[in-house]
DNA sequence: TTGTATGCGTTATCAT
DNA sequence: ATGATAACGCATACAA
């Protein structure tokens, strides 16, 4: 393998010569720089990147930390991080942590053992102090309702989505209104509840603990939610799906339960996928491309920044 | 930031000591052990990993050379190539082409500049020769039938699926098939021409073009296959579908063209998705996570492998 | 405009 | 068992 010292000899100049035209420095005559190109190209030289990195103390790799490859959701914000990341000449470090801690730490070990440039997490388990703990480090950029000092953030404002999906089933008349979430302690499922309980009490609605219907996140998930609400004396006549593809499975198995949709039950669904527009679910569209696109840029700016996006609701067939 | 040589003066050892109890060599005293991880508490010590990379001249980093993040297909085998990541202390470098060649070569190169140890390309668009040409710089494992000196493989015999699945119809009665494809020049669509006239020859049918039906691969697609498909004078009586996103396609909007399923036209997907399941689609399962992890200890390799998946037709309601 | 010398943090070699 | 020292390949302050 050749290196810089072989090209600067072969080149006849000293090896800052050589770096200087490599990294397109000023100050080097024409002729040395077409000697250290000729060179170049006579070698087949290439650098060892590793030695660059450490040299100048960083990477251009960031960290993406994110639960599952295999949901929408996050793929589509994968997929404008690496839009974002080409155009800007990053390179992502996957990190799936399907929220085992270990994982998230991985990632977290990289920025501080200089590997990565910075770090974005789409969702996380670890708590705040700790992360706080890291950004001495390098950025770490939230897909996160935070308006942290420590952190910058790329979000939807997820209570008033949720308080203005429950307000759109109140005006179609709806008052037995229930919701499914992924993780009891999860980040949305709080905001959710919240926001639930207030919507109720502006409308001196009753609670139910049994309108709230956890561990739906995948397309199969949907079966257990609707075994659940059979047992239900009053069932909701309306559901605040997790994601469009738990409403799109509430969809295909409702017949099979013998629930009549928008009828019997009500569905708003979340991200507007693909699916959803097939099956014509009413759901609420979130710019997801766009918060990958803008999480890159957040973790590679110096500036703490907040970046709140605002979402749609499509009305289609399922309200 | 601490580094090996302060660690060094503090336990009043040589750096070499340090670097050994670091990297856990034999030949080292108890007593200067426990001088040395007590230094290494005191500081909060961690390597420079780039320092590490450089000396060592690998990385333990591995790139994933894929099409798309947003599909189930490459989705599912990505989880497989990161759990047994995972397992094998390695970390990935995600590079999704969306069939640019740009992107491909960015893998490329920074194997060549020993940024990555091996390359994974789950789907190419660079000739083999190309491939070849890199190989000696790290290993290249392929998703794909080809056994080749020059890489490591992993594959289901597509052309025997197939062929298996044309029988399977063919048997059923079925006499006028077509099939649906992404890309006319992809390496699974040659495969699949190949099968489909042996198989017509076979049993003494006609070609008809028209069978074919390319630019298939979401969900969403489904409705140009349905379109083109109703202008043929003598639509096929049963379909192979490229994914089960399609075939899911297919079946959800059937109705609204006025097609019923299987009865007027079978259909069999591929993968077994999850959403195969909950539409009851006929469909050939691979073990994509299987052959994920299979890829991933490929390329960590040394010895060229070629491994080879049986998969399953699994019997549901679209045939 | 160019080159020398040094630093980056670690591992590997070799002598003791 | 331990340590000095030379790589590893590049960037850069400083001198010229």
């Amino acid at each position: 393998m050749t290196n810089i010292k072989d090209l600067a000899k072969r080149a006849g100049v000293s090896v800052t010569t050589v770096s200087r035209v490599l990294n397109q420095h000023p100050y080097v005559s024409e002729a040395k720089r077409i000697k250290v190109e000729r060179a170049i190209e006579e070698t087949g030289y290439l650098q060892n990147i590793n030695a660059v990195h450490l040299s100048k103390g960083k990477t251009n790799l960031i960290g993406v930390v994110l639960p599952f490859l295999d949901h929408p959701y996050f793929a589509q914000v994968l997929i404008g991080v690496s839009e974002q990341a080409k155009i800007k000449g990053q390179t992502l470090v996957l990190f799936p942590t399907n929220y085992e801690i270990e994982k998230e730490q991985a990632a977290l070990r990289m920025l501080r053992q200089k590997q990565l440039d910075g770090v974005i997490i789409c969702s996380r388990v670890s708590p705040l102090p700790v992360l706080e703990d890291y950004v001495q480090y390098g950025p770490i950029t939230l897909l996160e309702q935070r308006q942290s000092d420590h952190f910058s953030s790329v979000f939807v404002d997820h209570q008033a989505i949720f308080t203005r999906a429950l307000e759109y089933l109140y005006d179609q008349g709806h008052r037995d209104i229930g919701y499914t979430i992924y993780r009891r302690n999860g980040t949305h499922s709080t905001v959710r509840e919240k926001a639930y309980r207030t919507f109720l009490e502006r409308h001196r609605l009753p609670f139910n603990p049994d309108y709230c219907f956890d561990g739906a996140l995948y397309l199969e998930d949907s079966k257990a939610v609707w075994q659940k609400l059979k047992t239900l004396k009053h069932p909701p006549t309306a559901l605040l799906v997790t994601s469009d593809q738990v409403a799109a499975g509430l969809v295909i198995h409702a017949e099979a339960f013998n629930i009549a949709i928008p009828k019997a039950c009500a569905i708003i669904g979340l991200n507007d996928e693909p699916i959803a527009k097939a099956l014509n679910l009413t759901t609420i569209r979130i710019p997801l491309k766009a918060m990958g696109e803008k999480l890159l840029d957040h973790v590679l700016s110096s500036e703490r920044e907040h970046t709140s996006f605002d979402v749609t609701l499509i009305e289609r067939q399922t309200v």
